[in-house]
DNA sequence: GTCTATATAATGATAGAC
DNA sequence: GTCTATCATTATATAGAC
């Protein structure tokens, strides 16, 4: 299983960082608990001890704050994904499976990043379903319905499930980034993961009922309800 | 299966509502569409097609209609809930399955609110997670190693889900929300909830896993890596 | 590189006329 | 009930000193 912590990073001191960094850091952080909307700039610069005008300095706008944040976000995730495959821990397409804090940190803020329409984050995405459905492909294949819908949902409720983090850790009593909460979130998951809702006839069923209606709809394109739920 | 709609409730026409149930109608469609950071009492009053005074005449403040929209959309969420239960279509617990518009906007306004951090939306959480955990007890007996667990993963995947119904839509090619992509994406769903990721043995070892680490930490409570992740 | 001070715009709150 | 006008606060963006 994947629940061992891959090999450890070095950890720096916040002193030792540079401005710039620590800037970026703080603005990661804050964009990760509050969301883009809810972070000002004068918060990341309090937060990273420094003037609101450095932030201005080095970045140029709360907008190209942000870009930086997702690239580097971004960055780093592939280049933690690559280690990861090459540690050979990639035989599940679970996120939540790694328990290191760092790479925990990084999914959070893109979970957020999702949430608030980061453009950066939205390919991150698609590139993850990509993956997702090569992955069905290799190691469930033949068995599903639609396979890019279902890497879609897969990839969506995973990171969904980030996003909701407060109310998940509220519900167990316990931080789900805590080690404690984490383990006790992984059992859920693996419960999750290993046992279907679904018996193979209501499956069935159900993609059957869903062709027929999409077999009305063709023959009788004008539906009883409008198009677009507002 | 569930695919089938609802009895269908009557449809006012926008112009017959009061200016308050406008107002709200309003706030509702923006805050799930931008959040609440996101969405300002001008563009709600412009929406509404009223002025700011009235906004505030009606509501006193953005936080109150804020707070009168979560009870609105809690109270219908519950009485539809109830309806729905009425009419038989208890054995599931996935929200997905309800395609009525209204329902899935109501959803949509959740999935936010739980972003957002509304203190009703929690409590609907809170409850949602219950009735799972009763729902997978009646249904699936012994089968898991942490119910509450299980119950808190499968809720927060569904809510989170539909917070990232922005990403499902572009990776599907169609508006998640709209008859053709909602068809599709319960496709994916089906999929989802039926094909399990994890085998018996891999789910088991999983979990050994975890006890095993669960063990070692209680032994000897110094962790090698911090406690909360920043 | 780092700071302080200021300009400009937007937001939530409020007062008062009709 | 509904509107317009205005205030106070806060946000980002900018300029310029050290």
């Amino acid at each position: 299983m994947y629940v061992r912590p891959i090999s450890e990073p070095p950890v720096q001191d916040p002193d030792d960082l540079t401005a710039r960094a620590r800037i970026r850091d703080a603005a990661l952080r804050l964009f990760t608990e509050r969301g883009n909307d809810g972070t000002t700039i004068r918060d990341i610069a309090k937060e990273a001890g420094v003037s609101l005008g450095l932030v201005r300095h080095h970045f140029g706008s709360k907008e190209a704050l942000r870009e930086a944040c997702d690239r580097y976000a971004v960055d780093r995730m592939l280049r933690l994904k690559e280690q990861m495959m090459l540690d050979g821990e990639m035989s599940n397409p679970g996120f939540m499976s790694a328990a290191h804090p760092q790479i925990l940190a990084l999914y959070r803020y893109f979970a957020r990043a999702l949430v608030d329409g980061s453009p950066a984050a939205a390919g991150m995405f698609d590139e993850l379903v990509e993956l997702t459905a090569q992955w069905t492909e290799r190691y469930h294949p033949g068995k599903l319905v639609d396979r890019r819908a279902h890497a879609a949902a897969l990839v969506a409720a995973q990171s969904g499930l980030l996003a909701m983090h407060e109310h998940v850790s509220r519900v167990l009593g316990a931080d789900m980034f805590s080690p404690d909460g984490h383990l006790r979130m992984t059992h859920g998951l693996i419960d999750f993961y290993s046992q279907p809702l679904l018996t193979p006839e209501q499956a069935a069923e159900g993609h059957a009922a869903i062709d027929r209606l999409q077999a009305t709809r063709a023959a009788q394109p004008r539906t009883t309800s409008e198009g677009t739920p507002r």
